[in-house]
Formats: structure tokens, sequence, C-alpha cells
DNA sequence: TTTATACATGATGTATACAAAATTTAGTTT
DNA sequence: AAACTAAATTTTGTATACATCATGTATAAA
């Protein structure tokens, strides 16, 4: 109810916008793939005005690729595009940890400690959707711990940009135990707000997910 | 001549971002003013489509405040936000210093050397414009020999939301020459590739110039 | 057969027209 | 005089129409 009220405020526009997000996602639309404002017009029941504005939108996240007098299609980054892409996620989220060992709050900090045993749990014992619930849950929570909004939505917007690419670690089995023990070397560095610890651990764990993704992605042949 | 092929071969929206955006920064639209769409496009003798694309585009940086159905102003951060935008900033340029440490190339690294020599020459000799061209391009050498074009659209993009304020600092008698001694310090440990070293000198360095711009904005009440 | 040119087609860029919502203003009531 | 209501106005959001440029095709020439 309170979900279908918030999508009726929402423009037209914006609604394109999250739709064919969607689309690339979860890969119905697939890189490379040409978007043709009136095909997509067409299929969406909207005229092209509100389809270009998404489009362009989504061209600001970096999901679009727009070409001047060419047209959008789905962004189809290299392989050294999504290594630089991670790299620099890597960092910000380095940065973030830094900022929660230098001024979170005890009680912040204990939360993501918290959220850390609650990753460990659904790893045991939960679904793969659950744990993927709770993993996001703990990086959301240093974002959010390290009280920089702009550095926060910095973030947010270039994992929308990876999460194309992030759904590939599903297949990867261990992975989940080894993301784990990597953040139980993140969580007690925060714990100990030890910067020094908590930058390397975080810079070295994001960096390994890039490097399953993009192996991973290799191996499909993507 | 081949600048203005180049503007030529430009889209109207294009050209209507660019301007806009120059008189942001420029100082000739504040912040909090109204961007009416209409208005816009009769001065700059536009319909209204090229005028809202080129206001979204400035939104997707930063430097325009959108809000559905109300419009659109010139973003008026807050001084807190201005903070973290430099912290950001500071974080970021800090993990392009490492990065060169790290894998940038002896002449990359010469380069750099040699442009802090430019600033020293600029500091002792030159126009305030003259030194804050050798100041950018000193910079610029960092973030480009980093390695990582993400890294360095994010910085660039981070910069040009911080452009209109950065211009005070220009009132601010003495601040190059510290300036100049803190690239010195950066120049030293990218020459030794001292990782440690050039990520503290970096980010103190971003972080002093973001403290003087808020407090030089302070002392003019914006 | 290959290449070049001209035309036809189709897509993007821009302008205008219409719909819907927010703001302002005038009028009324307390 | 203050506050609330309702109509009028203004502005944003969307649809449609037109202009401009890119692409593909067919024809002709080498």
């Amino acid at each position: 109810m309170a979900l279908s009220t918030i999508k009726s405020d929402l423009s037209l526009s914006q609604l394109l916008c999250i739709q064919i997000e969607r689309e690339i996602v979860e890969g119905k639309l697939l890189p490379g793939d040409k978007l043709d404002e009136e095909v997509l017009a067409a299929r969406l029941k909207a005229s092209r005005t509100p389809v270009r504005e998404a489009l362009r939108a989504l061209a600001s996240v970096g999901l679009v690729h727009i070409q001047p007098r060419i047209g959008a299609t789905v962004n189809k980054p290299t392989v050294s595009e999504v290594i630089e892409l991670f790299e620099v996620v890597a960092e910000m989220e380095a940065a973030a940890a830094r900022l929660v060992c230098v001024r979170a709050s005890d009680p912040e900090i204990a939360k993501i400690v918290a959220q850390h045993k609650s990753c460990e749990d659904q790893a045991r014992s939960g679904t793969a959707d659950s744990y993927f619930d709770a993993n996001t849950q703990f990086h959301n929570m240093i974002w959010s711990a390290a009280g920089n909004h702009v550095l926060e939505d910095q973030i947010v917007l270039l994992n929308r940009r990876l999460s194309p690419y992030r759904r590939f670690v599903t297949f990867k089995p261990g992975r989940q135990e080894e993301a784990v023990a990597e953040h139980a070397q993140i969580a007690d560095a925060i714990q100990n707000r030890n910067s020094v610890v908590a930058v390397v651990a975080m810079r070295e764990h994001v960096t390994i997910l890039g490097s399953d993704v993009i192996q991973l992605a290799r191996n499909l042949r993507l």
C-alpha cells in the first residue's frame, strides 16, 4: 500500500528510469543493446519525452551510454573499466571505514559489529538471499556511519553502476565464507578504531570481490 | 577556428548546459536562485526542451537542485555539505596519489615533480592566473597518472561541483606559498614512491583548501 | 566487381501544444 | 484584521509535430 502510494507520486520519467534500470540490472537488457527511444516508448507505453529523460538520467549514473546524434545503448564497459570501477569503490569504502574509526559513535560501531555477527549467522544457516541482504546491510552501515552523505551517495552510485555485474558472484561457491572472514577483520579493526588496518582490510575485501566478478564474467564468456 | 567548429558540433542542450554552468561558476547565478524553464528558454533563445535537458544534466553533477513538480534552483549546499564535498575530494585525490606511488611510470612521476617546480616558479614570479593554471595542472597530472579513468572522472565531477566556491580562495593572501610547501611534500613522497606519506600529505593539502574556502565564505557572509 | 554518389529511410534533436499540479490571488467568513 | 476557501494563474510534466542529421540502399560509373 505504502509502496504503491510512493510509486504514484513519482513522475513517469522516474518510473521509466526505475524500470529500465531494473531490466539492465536483471540482465534483460544486455550491455551493448540499442535503446531506441521510440521502441522503448512504445513498449513502456509512454511518449519519447520521458523515455529520453530516463535514458539521460541512467547515462549520468553510467548504466547507459549516449552518443550524440546516434543514440543510447546499455553501457558496455571493458574489463579494465570494471576493474577500475571496483578499484574506486574499494578506495571509497576504505575511506568510509577510516572515517568510521575516526569519528563514529560507540553505539554505531556496536551496530556494525552486531551486523557482522548477523552476516555470520546468515552465512551459516540462511539462504543466499538472506546472506546477500545481511552483507548489503553491513556495508551500508559503514557508509552511513562514516558521517558523510556525499561519500555515501558516491558509493551508492558506483554500486548501482556495478550491480549488473555483481550478481555473477552469487555463483561462486565458498565466497560467502571468505567474505565473512574478511568482514571479521574489518569489524575487528573498526571495533578497535584501528583505521590503518580497517582501510587495508576493506580495500582488500572489495578488491577480492572485484577480482571474483571479473574472473566469473570471463568464465561465462561475457 | 577549431574551437568554434567543436562548439558547432555540440547540441543546443549541451551548449545551454555549458552556458548555465558558467553562469553558476562565475556567480552570475547564485545558490538558491530559481531556474525557471521558460525564463531561461526566453533569455537563451531556445525552447524549454533543451533547457530542461541542460538543467537535468547539471542536476546530475550536483550544481542544480531539482524538486519534482516544483522546479529547479541553483544548488545551495549547506556549509557541512561543502565540508563533506572537500572531504570526499581529499580522500579521492589521496587515493590517486597512492596509486601513482604504486604504479605510475618513472617518466610520469618525473613530469609531476617537474610540474611542482613550475608551480613554484609561478608562485614566485607569475600572475594569480598563471599560478592557478599551474596548480590545476599539478593536480590533473596526479589524477591522470593514477591510471584509473573512473577515479579521474569522479574527481573531475566533484571539482566541477565545488568550482563555484573555489574562487573565494583566490582572495586569501599567502595561500599560494602554503600550497606550494604542501605540494613539495606531496611531490617528494611521490618521487620516493612513499604511498603512506603521499596519502597523508595529499589528504591534508585538500582538507586545508576546504577549510580555507569555508572560512572565507563565512567571512564574506555567504 | 568494387566504389562512389545520391536518394530514401529512420532516428535523434528541438519546438510547440496540451495536461496536470502547484502557487497565487481574490473573495468570503469569522 | 486574520484565516480559510476557491478560482485564476503560472509552472512543470507529457505528448506530438517538425527539423536535422546519420545510416542504409540502390543505382551508376570505374
